[in-house]
DNA sequence: GCCCAACGACTGCCCGAGCAACTATAGCCG
DNA sequence: CGGCTATAGTTGCTCGGGCAGTCGTTGGGC
C-alpha cells in the first residue's frame, strides 16, 4: 500500500480510540448487569462523591458530560427508578439539588467493587506499574493538552479532581 | 473525603477517558470545518485505504464501531452529498459496495493534513519520542486486552490495521 | 433441480442527547 | 420600589444510531 494511512500519528490515534472503545464497552457490560447505563453510572457516582450526595443541576452537567437537558432527562429517569431526588435548593429557588437515594447508594454499592475489578483487569493489570505509570503520565500531558477546560464552564476547578472522576466543583 | 472515588483506578480510567473526550472534541472540530463528522471521517478513510476506494457495507460495518444499518445511513448521507456512490458487486448480488467519489476523495484530501496536524498538536506532539513510544506500548496493550474483537465478525483483520485511524466513540 | 438455512442490505420504531425557546427566579441599578 | 438582565431548569424539535423485522439472494444438502 505505502499509503497515508500508515502514518504513525494516525495509528497512534487508532490505539488510544480503540482502547477507550474497548474499556468502554466493557464497563457498559457490566453496568448493565446492575441496571445502569454508563451516563447514570458517571451521575450517581459524581453525586456519591459530593457533600451531602447532592449536587446541583447545573453543577452536575458541568461535571459529566452531559447538557443540562441531558441532565434534566437523566435525573427523570433515575428519579422514576428511584435511584435519585430533587430538593429544593432553600437559598435560591430556580436551582434544584439532585440527591441519591438510599436505595441509589446501594445500587452503587453493589456497582462499584465489581467496576473497580474490571478497571483492573482490562487496564491497570494489564500493565507492570512502571508502564502504568508511564502510560499515565502520558495521558495526562495529552489530556492537559486537548481536554476543552470550557466544556461547561468549569475551568476553575482543577482538573486534576475532574479527571478522578470529577471535584465537586465550587462556584457562585 | 477519604472515600473510595479517590482510587487510582479511578483516576486511571478517568485520565484515559479525558483524553479521549479531549481529543474527539478537537477533531470534530476540524472536520466540522469541512464539512464531515467524525464518523464520516471514518467512513471515507477506511473507504480511501482499501483496494479500489470501495468496501462492501458489511466489512464497512465491521472496520468502524457502526451497525449496518447504521452504515446504510451514513451511507445514505454521504452519497447524497456526493463524497460516495453505490456500485452493485458483480459475484454476489445481494452485496453492494460503497465507493469514494472523486468529489469523496478531494474532500479528504483537503481535510487529512490538517488532521494529522492536530493529532501532532495534541497527542503527539506532546511528548518526547521516549515517552510517546511508552504510552503507545501501553496503549497497546490495554486495547489488545480489552478491545472487542467480536464487534463486527472482522477479527480475522489485522488489529493493528483496525487501529490505524479509530474513529468516533462508540455508543457504549 | 429443489428446499431451506444463512447472509447482505434496507426499513420501522424507539431511545438518548443536543439546541433553542420558554418560564420562573435572582440580583442589580436607577 | 420598578424595571432589566442574567441564570436555573424544563420542554419541543430534531437527529443520529441501534435493534429487530423484512426482502431478496446465495449456497449447501438431499
Amino acid at each position: 500500500m505505502t499509503n497515508v494511512f500508515d502514518d504513525p500519528r494516525i495509528t497512534a490515534v487508532g490505539l488510544l480510540f480503540e482502547a477507550h472503545a474497548g474499556l468502554s464497552a466493557r464497563f457498559a457490560a457490566q453496568f448493565e448487569e446492575h441496571g445502569l447505563s454508563a451516563v447514570e453510572f458517571e451521575v450517581i457516582t459524581r453525586l456519591a462523591r459530593s457533600p451531602g450526595n447532592q449536587l446541583r443541576m447545573t453543577d452536575l452537567a458541568a461535571q459529566t458530560s452531559l447538557s443540562t437537558s441531558g441532565v434534566t432527562r437523566v435525573v427523570d429517569r433515575m428519579e422514576r427508578d428511584g435511584l435519585l431526588t430533587r430538593r429544593a435548593c432553600p437559598n435560591d429557588r430556580r436551582s434544584s439539588y439532585a440527591v441519591v437515594t438510599a436505595a441509589g447508594m446501594q445500587r452503587l454499592n453493589e456497582t462499584l467493587p465489581g467496576h473497580l475489578q474490571m478497571i483492573e483487569q482490562w487496564f491497570t493489570g494489564q500493565l507492570d506499574p512502571e508502564a502504568l505509570a508511564a502510560l499515565l503520565d502520558g495521558l495526562r500531558r495529552v489530556r492537559d493538552a486537548a481536554h476543552p477546560c470550557a466544556t461547561a464552564g468549569s475551568d476553575d476547578a482543577d482538573p486534576e479532581q475532574i479527571a478522578a472522576t470529577g471535584g465537586a466543583t465550587r462556584r457562585s
